[in-house]
RNA sequence: GCCGGGUUGGUGGAAUCGGUAUACACACGGUCCUCAAAAGACCGCGCUUCACGGCAUGCGGGUUCGAGUCCCGCACCCGGCACCA
């Protein structure tokens, strides 16, 4: 303890200090331990609890769930969790049941990055992580419901998360029904014939019952929301393992560890998430969530409406999608992705007659040179593919399509602009409209035939221009044929004509397309859920009965992952699981007698356990059922205001804006399908809190030196007498700059860190941390607590006269604001408003009045809750301030008796007046006029007009 | 390049509907208490001017009786996407 508190004890006993928090703090938090005072009733099963509250109207409060690293916490990790907890404690007080809980999403690449480090087993560190983290959020007087808590690595937890992936295994999306099903009805339809089945590799359709059972296993695969599959997916052999395109940054990095990363082919699991592309898009409509959150969404699935267009060749024919089918007359040549399967099919053996030198890149016939520009494109990482998009590369494949729409015989050219990845992995080129053709058909002095009217007055010659003409605002020209003209038409039309005419000819159709891709699911680590998954000896995949969940996690000898040399990209993964012969060669009964099996040896990424994690706190001791559907439809169902339902208010950071929060609403939307849960989406209200960041200070070499021991001098830092720099940088060890919640407990009191933190700005924008400034926050505490109890003898000072009228308009007015702030989680405007109400208290000198000195009480403590508790105590009450009902203002204060009139000469204030709130234009006009001040700034002037908006404004002009 | 968000005192920020710009807090300066210091209490605090006043919400225009707020253009900062057909 420091000195100065020490002293000040001496000098007023019952002063509010640190020893004075600490005590006060830890008190209050076992008696709430103690009262479960934070426990929310469910409406049925073993957390049933009071009927009263559980039919009160509901509020889901969460935060997105911390991992459990072994850096501990700093001061801006808990930013979310404190606003989360006011808000609850607000609705606590408002009449509603609230769950409000925090577990761990203990599973995954940081977790076991850092079990690796330190050479423990991952179980074991993380377990060690979350017992000290639960301990720093202790401290923090959080109103968890603690008996709703788990870690994702519980395997009562991650049971449930490999019963999920069965359901998504074992069901289909019907496209027609626009709805998941149990795979069972799929077989149903083939075993029926109402539904054909698909032709295998080979072009040949055999019937249901002539198929083997791995042929059938590998038709259903083509329909199953979660598959194995051999694709090129993101291998990083700087971590060992492969992963989901959201993993991977724009340049081709790992997201984390910033390893490159390459395609490689590999067999690997996938989630259908494509097949919801749509709703995905839909239902973001009917969420309250911050339009920027949406739009990424949006973005990152990308649909794009156009039309895919069938360009003959040699027998083959070359599909196309395209935006904008309005050009189709302007398509002048075709290009393939290097990896299209059709490019060796549609190579000839020798280069058509006459063909143009730059189109053959100096080889001598087509297959030579398209194998060459493929294995150079091959070999080129996403890293060196960015940096050189501009220059536009390619090889003609010796190979003529025809132009549907025209007849037109255009050249086909591999090229690494087009993506396999997108659309049909093929495109039409239509270089007048479009900036990337246009320099590709300028490279290869490929004509390009000008089919929209520019409006920019460049003309219609292509040969002068510099770049394409792109516009959407323009007439379409030179685009017509003997059955379909699209001249004069705007391009909404044009699309329109032209997609109609081609699907009555049959050569192409309008249709919508995404830039999302299906969810690469499995991963090469030790540390994550294990698929409930075996493999007979046909290597037919089969997924284990619900009564052999969870299937827990082997103990290993080495759970490290195999990494490699970050540059090579001639590796492949390793499974650590799969070392383990003993775990890996089962014998199991799976409903046909007792066979040998091989298990799944990959795991979960470390999404999965955040997927459905809202669903648990409902109900997390539940071992029959993921949840209860009576405590589900209670918390999570459909109501007025919220038709898709969800998590009543979810606070975390913006960077999860399409990673866990597109997966979770993927699972829950599944979920929802088969019948398990009542709401569509799992988060209806989202709330991105800002980042609390802190100041570095770097020497003359760049390195950061310890924040806390730099000294100001006339606007400059110094450190041990040098000069450093200052910038405005992220909060963490490496930066020496980290302030923990256990340092500034112990110097004010975890009710001064809440309350700094709600006070320095607005919740959702970043600001920078400012320990000098705390102080302000314990002193606000101080002067509150001393205007309710005396500081010499520790026992109560209220007055138990009534109060007098000033002091009543003040209360009410900050009761009014304060719950409006509350309301809209404006929690540093609240803190103003309870702030100003104490100075006010504090400076009208004598006793306060008992009655106002409750209602400040129950006004901030919400915000601190546990000098709200002590003072409700000693104000006489024998219950928890948790469940009081908050203040109502009175209407009738919270006006006030006169108030102050602004008189502005053309804008400009030039008097202020007392006037009654509810007087009238007329007489206020008449004041108004006849001020002095007023009179004399006029200087005999005329006046043009007056503008009254009583009580508040006039404004005067002159003539 | 495209999309989104921002720029207010020395500092964090307030002004929710176009109507008193700078609430609240930090820092700073002063006074009281004290042998002294700390803590605490009280006062001051946008810039400029002796003062009357004038000027200030990134910059330049506009609409309006009145603009931090609405419109147009520009600069800078932060975030996202990016050869997506």
């Amino acid at each position: 303890m420091s000195e100065t508190n020490s002293a000040a004890e001496v000098a007023a006993p019952h002063r509010y200090t640190a020893t004075m928090a600490a005590d006060i703090e830890a008190r209050w938090q076992d008696f709430w331990d103690e009262n479960g005072t934070y426990e929310a009733p469910n409406p049925s099963g073993d957390m049933a609890g009071d009927p009263s509250v559980a039919d009160r109207s509901k509020k889901f409060i969460m935060d997105m769930f911390p991992y459990p690293s072994g850096a501990g916490l700093h001061v801006g990790h808990p930013l979310g969790y404190i606003a989360t907890d006011v808000f609850a404690r607000f609705q606590r007080m408002t009449g509603h049941n609230v769950l409000h809980t925090l577990g761990f999403d203990a599973f995954g690449l940081p977790a076991e990055q850092y079990a690796v480090q330190t050479g423990t087993h991952p179980r074991v560190s993380t377990e060690a992580n979350i017992v000290n983290m639960k301990a720093q959020l202790r401290r923090l007087g959080l109103g968890h419901d603690k008996r709703r808590s788990f870690a994702t690595i519980d395997p009562e937890y991650y049971k449930w998360t490999q019963w999920i992936f069965l359901q998504i295994f074992n069901s289909w999306y019907d496209d027609d029904a626009k709805s998941a099903r149990p795979i069972a009805e799929l077989v149903a339809q083939f075993e029926s014939g109402e539904r054909a089945v698909p032709a295998d590799e080979n072009g040949t359709t055999r019937a249901w019952s002539e198929l083997s059972p791995a042929d059938r296993a590998e038709v259903l695969g083509q329909y199953r929301l979660a598959y194995a599959s051999d694709a090129p997916v993101n291998w990083c052999p700087g971590l060992g393992t492969v992963l989901a395109n959201e993993e991977v940054t724009a340049d081709g990095r790992s997201e984390r560890g910033n390893f490159p990363v390459f395609k490689s082919k590999l067999r690997q699991w996938n989630m259908r998430i494509t097949a919801y592309a749509d709703r995905l898009i839909d239902d973001l409509d009917g969420l309250d969530w911050p339009e920027a959150i949406k739009l990424q969404q949006r973005n990152w699935i990308g649909r794009s409406e156009g039309a895919r267009v069938d360009f003959p060749v040699d027998g083959e024919r070359i599909t196309v999608f395209t935006t904008r089918p309005d050009t189709l007359f302007g398509a002048t040549y075709m290009v393939l992705a290097p990896e299209h399967p059709l490019v060796e099919k549609l190579t000839p053996s020798a280069w058509p007659e006459g063909t143009h030198d730059v189109w053959t890149g100096g080889h001598a016939t087509p297959a030579e040179a398209v194998a060459a520009y493929r294995k150079q494109a091959a070999s080129k990482s996403d890293v060196e593919r960015q940096a050189e998009a501009k220059d536009k590369t390619g090889v003609f494949i010796g190979a003529y399509a025809t132009n549907p729409v025209n007849g037109q015989q255009v050249p086909v050219f591999v090229a690494d602009y087009v993506l396999m990845g997108y659309g049909t992995g093929a495109i039409m080129a239509v270089p007048a409209g479009d900036q990337r053709d246009f320099e590709f058909a300028r490279a290869f002095e490929l004509p390009i035939h000008c089919i929209v009217e520019p409006t920019d007055g460049r003309g219609t010659d292509t040969s002068t221009w510099e770049d394409a003409f792109a516009s959407y605002d323009a007439k379409i020209i030179n685009s017509s044929n003997d059955e379909v003209s699209l001249d004069g038409l705007s391009v909404a039309d044009a699309k329109a004509r032209i997609t109609e005419w081609m699907a009555q000819r049959g050569v192409g159709e309008g249709t919508v397309n995404f830039r999302l891709r299906d969810w690469l699911f499995s991963r090469q680590r030790y540390w994550g859920e294990p698929f409930p998954i075996v493999y007979d000896e046909d290597g037919v995949a089969h997924s284990l009965p619900e009564s052999m969940l969870p299937l827990e996690l082997p103990e290993v000898e080495d759970y490290s992952p195999r990494t490699f040399d970050p540059d090579d990209a001639d590796t492949s993964p390793e499974t650590p699981l799969s070392r383990n012969e003993d775990w890996v060669n089962v014998q199991l009964d799976l409903g046909d007698g007792v066979k040998s099996y091989r298990r799944e040896t990959n795991t979960m990424p470390n999404w999965a356990g955040s997927c459905w994690y809202e669903l648990r706190y409902l109900d997390p001791h539940n071992d029959e059922k993921l949840v209860d559907p009576e405590i589900e439809q209670y918390w999570m169902g459909p109501r007025e205001g919220q038709p898709t339902g969800g998590v009543d208010l979810y606070v975390g950071g913006a960077e999860h804006a399409v990673l866990h929060l597109l997966y979770a609403r993927f699972w829950s939307k599944v979920l929802f399908d088969l019948g398990h849960i009542s709401s569509a989406e799992p988060f209806h209200k989202l709330f991105n809190q800002g980042m609390i960041q802190a100041y570095v200070y770097r020497d003359s070499r760049g390195f950061p030196v310890p924040a806390a021991e730099v000294e100001e001098r006339d606007g400059k830092y110094f450190f041990e007498g040098e000069p450093v720099k200052r910038e405005l940088g992220k909060m963490g060890k490496s930066l020496k700059n980290a302030v923990t919640p256990d340092e500034i407990c112990a110097e004010y009191g975890a009710d001064t860190l809440r309350l700094y933190e709600m006070a320095m700005g607005p919740l959702d924008v970043s600001r920078p941390w400012d320990t000098r400034a705390v102080v302000g926050q314990f002193r606000l505490l101080q002067r509150l607590w001393r205007n309710v109890v005396d500081e010499s003898t520790g026992s109560v000072s209220v007055s138990e006269d009534a109060p007098d009228e000033d002091s009543l308009r003040a209360l009410h007015k900050a009761i009014d604001g304060v719950r409006q702030d509350l309301e809209g989680m404006r929690f540093n405007t609240a803190i103003a408003k309870i702030t100003e109400l104490n100075n006010h208290l504090t400076k009208s000198g004598g006793a306060v009045s008992r009655s106002v000195a409750e209602q400040l009480v129950l006004l901030i403590a919400p915000l601190a809750p546990h000098v709200g508790e002590e003072l409700w105590r000693k104000l006489g009450h024998d219950t928890s301030v948790v469940h009081e009902d908050f203040p109502v203002a009175d209407p009738a204060y919270v006006v006030d008796e006169a108030v102050t009139c602004v008189v502005q000469i053309k804008g400009k204030v030039k008097a202020r007046l007392e006037v009654s709130p509810s007087i009238s234009d007329e007489e206020l006009e008449k004041v108004a006029l006849g001020d002095e001040r007023v009179v004399a700034a006029l200087d005999g002037a005329g006046i043009r007009k007056v503008i009254v908006r009583a009580p508040k404004l006039v404004n005067i002009v002159p003539a």
